[in-house]
DNA sequence: ATTATTTTTTATGTATACAAAAAAGCAATG
DNA sequence: CATTGCTTTTTTGTATACATAAAAAATAAT
């Protein structure tokens, strides 16, 4: 029995992370252990400990007496993203690509082919965690117990900013989408022939067009209608 | 009750980082779980939950079915450490520099005095305790809740290789930790004038001195005895 | 009607009891 | 005398029940 109930924990965890990386669970929303222990099947006991576990790894943040809540996204937030990003990203692909081992490129690819499937067909929710995925194993492949925690934190937030400014309906972004999928293919091709200059600037490259993206969407272009035209109504 | 208990745990918390960082608790040793409660004086539901969150911070790892163990420091896992550690430590100090708040920098000084007469008077366990207070307040000066995950976890295993590699009767020990108190000093006062650059620059030598007191404990001068002039018995 | 105060309800935190798995001890066998 | 298979003991994991604190609702007072 522990054997199946050890299942349901790594499930709820597995759950909660998707629902947060994806903002199905919002930044800021409440966990209700009452719901969750009926929803998993489990007592509060183990959940609580999974809840903990999420909380030290970033996903949530714990209140006293108030229980589980989903970690924030500020603008502060942001710039302290940004200002860590390119740094750690570029460290943990340099490292990768002096670190990797064979089974681990064998993933890698997998995750990518699975990706360009989604790009094809499947939701934004599906890239996003596939994207997450891909860098994931970046992670593992770089081999620093140092570095991962922060490069991990990283991941949780780029994979929701991701998918805060995310278009259904704009080519720009089916545009990045691609050109995001191609610089994979080219990481993918650093790291199996150890090439880790290259590797490192393909972790800048790759970097500065999310970074574009999201630009693009907080400062989009004005809207080019001239002053004193807009249809105000003085009826009322 | 609940405030009392809240205390316990936060204690027990304290008290098992201290006891890790100072390799009281050695590297690979077992975490009692019954003994703990006992000793403690608080059931294991709630102790449990600490050792979650310790694990999370990566002074525990966690063995399903088979409890907590102090996260080990192997050979792989130093060289991993010397590669992260010049990057984060530079750019905590930068931001540092940048984003210190005027209660941190008396926060600050105040660990430091603390330091200083810890190298007149005081233990190696406080010493160590005291430097690694010292540079947590660098890390919350600094601002970014993405670099810090990596920097706490290189805060741990600095203070565990500074405690591996202590001996108590050496006079280049004593002068390395002067240098360190001196480096401190200089690094108070790039932060308080908000000079970046030099900030930075004082991580790396204050990491370079760190290094080179390792590496001249890991590699000493051999033994300066002529070959074939053992004293071997050969009575038995 | 609005604010204070109290009761009620809900949710969080802890202790205990029990179930399951790993470890240790011990006998039997080759 | 090491190895295997069994039993006992210890340890780990989960569920439940209860205690405490926060939030919500209801009542009283101005």
């Amino acid at each position: 029995m522990s054997e199946a109930a050890n299942q349901k924990k790594i499930e709820l965890y597995e759950v909660l992370k998707e629902a947060i990386l994806t903002l199905e669970l919002r930044p800021g929303a409440d966990i209700d252990e009452a719901q969750l222990s009926d929803s998993s099947g489990m007592s509060r006991t183990p959940l609580r400990e999974v809840l903990r576990q999420l909380a030290g790894e970033g996903y949530l943040t714990l209140r006293r007496n108030r229980g589980a809540r989903v970690s924030e996204m500020t603008h502060t937030n942001m710039r302290e993203f940004f200002l860590a990003a390119p740094m750690i990203y570029g460290a943990i692909m340099q490292l990768a690509a002096q670190n990797a081992l064979p089974d681990q490129i064998v993933a890698l690819k997998a995750v990518q082919s699975e990706f360009r499937k989604a790009l094809r067909s499947g939701t934004a929710k599906d890239r996003a965690l596939l994207n997450n995925s891909f860098h994931q194993i970046t992670g593992q492949m770089a081999h620093n117990a140092y570095l991962l925690p922060s490069f991990n934190r990283l991941l949780i937030d780029h994979a929701r900013i991701g998918m805060t400014f995310y278009r259904p309906n704009c080519q720009d972004m089916a545009d990045n989408l691609e050109t995001a999928a191609d610089q994979h293919d080219a990481i993918i091709q650093c790291i199996e022939e150890g090439d880790e200059v290259t590797a490192a600037q393909l972790a800048t490259d790759h970097w500065n067009l999310s970074r574009g993206q999201i630009e693009n969407f907080v400062m989009p272009q004005g809207l080019d209608i001239p002053f004193g035209q807009f249809g105000f109504s003085t009826s009322a």
